[in-house]
DNA sequence: CATCCAATAT
DNA sequence: AATATTGGAT
């Protein structure tokens, strides 16, 4: 064991050392010598503080006394998480509960009772070696690159892990018996699996070669040979897996939204592109085309074997079009996976990509979706409003009202090309969403937005297809915002369905990570239940892109005719 | 507060 | 290994 963390000592570690008390100080600073650390010692916290702010000196570690005057440790403490990312030790003689879980709530990474031993001080190198270790773990996590030294990674709990035994600081005091150790230790905690985009790609390929009826955790943990999996997380995983499998096959044709709801879908899951035990019958996930349906390439991925699952957003909404007004839609979308899509996806898209590898199964429910989509499609880097960039909340000072926001942008909001005079498709209300900005807050929120639609014809003759593009993502937790995830439409309105009656039918809102917050709303008259018509829309066939883009007014949707009732 | 989801318990 | 429950999180 000695010789072990003899070889992983790393000398000379930086160790800021606070304590008002001169004795302890010193005897501190022959201990951390003696320990080969590079201590510097420093006896007021606001000394201390200054130092670590001018950061001439780096440090990789802070050890300081709690009680001070002036400035105790608990306030330095607070300030050096607020300010700077390294791990404080708190330092006391004050064995009560209360005082160590102050430390421990305001995240100091350990606490050590005074008088300190050699013992105690020999070890604490780990702190600096395990904030390392968890930023590479989070690395690995949000990363495509697996280059890391994973070896080295302190498992969960080994790295606070003491036994008695070699607690010495208790030699000589006979008075400590109610404490097993003066060293209370602050276990850090065990880290989630993220099941990533190329995680949840190689669970399924593993559950491919394996066969889904002979699948067990064991064996995906081999094929996977990922190192830092568990068996246990592998088969938390299948669990989930085989729950949503079930819940899809007992209702394969299922209320979409219902479908929508299942997070397994909306996770991390590549689930449309890869084999696919949950879609007999849709192919292709039945989910979000979330911005999660990016290959690893960050391109969106390719799917396989998937025909006739496109779906006309505009379809949804009939005749007396809703009011659609989605407040607060705070929470986008998520993207859990590490790969940052391309910035601008849209440029991307190979010209041979069919347009039905465009899952647009949900997102396409709300008009404003496409038209959204549309004002996206059309404005890309339109916008020469500088303030618009950092405009995302209206109640910021100095930072324009989303209204002016609107009026700003220098968009010409295009009009949806129509065929029949029948339908009108003002967009007064449509905005292009702002543009979020990094803060301190790692959910990216996107202000009251409000859409208003009018009313067109369902049975009219005009086309549209919608299609799900990305611009940009969000990394780190795994969110993004509506701006990334827009309905293109790209064009014209295609009404597959004639003669449909309206029928207390609901339109739906939902946040677009499929998340809790599906619901109905109820509308006034004349709307279309999406879900009934959905074989007949989905029989619209492959359509080139390069067709598309090229003359998206015309590109020829290939339908059947018993759904086009022999008009197309 | 409901829901999700990986971890953990059974 | 399969299934149920928990606990942290949104």
């Amino acid at each position: 064991m000695a010789a072990m963390s003899e070889k992983k000592f790393p000398e000379g570690l930086r160790v800021l050392a606070v304590d008002d008390d001169c004795v302890c100080l010193k005897v501190l600073e022959a201990i951390l010598r003696r320990c080969k650390y590079n201590p510097t010692m420093v006896t007021d916290a606001k000394t201390a503080l200054k130092m670590l702010r001018a950061g001439k000196q780096e440090f990789d570690l802070v050890i300081t006394d709690v009680r001070m005057p002036d400035m105790d440790g608990f306030k330095l403490l607070q300030l050096i998480r607020l300010e700077m990312d390294l791990p404080v030790i708190m330092l006391s003689v004050d064995c009560d509960k209360k005082a160590v879980m102050k430390g421990i709530t305001h995240g100091a990474c350990d606490y050590l009772l005074k008088p300190v031993s050699t013992n105690d001080i020999k070890n604490i190198w780990q702190h600096v070696e395990k904030r390392k270790n968890l930023e590479a773990i989070s690395h690995i996590n949000n990363n495509n690159d697996h280059d890391y030294d994973i070896d080295d990674r302190v498992q969960p709990g080994t790295a606070a892990t003491r036994t008695d035994s070699e607690n010495e600081s208790n030699e000589g005091d006979g008075s400590n018996e109610n404490e097993e150790s003066t060293h209370i230790s602050i276990t850090q905690k065990k880290t989630r699996v993220v099941w990533t985009i190329e995680l949840q790609n190689k669970f399924l390929e593993a559950i491919n070669k394996i066969g889904l009826d002979k699948v067990v955790p064991k064996r995906i943990l081999e094929l996977m040979n990922v190192d830092y999996l568990t068996r246990e997380s592998i088969a938390s995983h299948l669990q989930k897996y085989r729950l949503q499998l079930k819940k899809v096959k007992s209702n394969p044709s299922g209320e979409a939204y219902e479908r929508r709801k299942s997070s397994y879908n909306n996770m991390n899951n590549q689930g449309s592109f890869m084999h696919n035990h949950e879609h007999e019958r849709w192919h292709m996930s039945s989910g979000l085309l979330s911005p999660n349906n990016f290959g690893a390439t960050g391109h969106l991925a390719q799917l396989a074997n998937t025909h006739r699952n496109l779906c006309m957003g505009s379809l949804i909404h009939d005749g007396g079009m809703l009011k659609h007004v989605t407040p607060q839609l705070s929470v986008a979308g998520r993207f859990p996976g590490s790969i940052d899509p391309p910035a601008n996806l849209y440029n991307n898209i190979a010209s041979d990509t069919t347009l039905d590898e465009f899952a647009s199964y949900s997102f396409c429910d709300s008009y404003a979706d496409c038209m959204r989509g549309k004002l996206v499609e059309t404005s890309k880097g339109k916008f020469s409003d500088p303030s618009y960039k950092s405009a995302t909340h209206a109640t910021l000072p100095g930072v324009l009202h989303r209204d002016e926001i609107q009026m700003r942008s220098h968009v010409n909001i295009p009009r949806i090309p129509r065929a029949t005079p029948s339908i009108q498709m003002p967009l007064q209300n449509e905005m292009v969403p702002p543009k979020m900005v990094k803060g301190a807050s790692n959910s990216t929120s996107l202000e009251g937005f409000s859409e208003q639609m009018a009313s067109f014809n369902i049975a009219g003759n005009t086309r549209s297809v919608g299609m799900m593009l990305n611009e940009n993502s969000t990394p780190g937790n795994g969110r993004i915002s509506m701006t990334q995830a827009h309905m293109v439409n790209s064009g014209s309105t295609i009404s597959a369905v004639s003669n449909l009656h309206a029928e207390n039918i609901g339109a739906m809102t939902h946040r677009l990570d499929g998340g809790d917050t599906v619901s109905i709303h109820p509308v006034q008259e004349g709307t279309v239940d999406q879900y009934l018509y959905n074989d007949q829309v989905n029989e619209i066939d492959d359509i080139s892109l390069d067709d598309f883009f090229s003359d998206p007014l015309n590109a020829d949707f290939t339908i059947a005719d018993d759904v086009m009732g022999g008009e197309e």
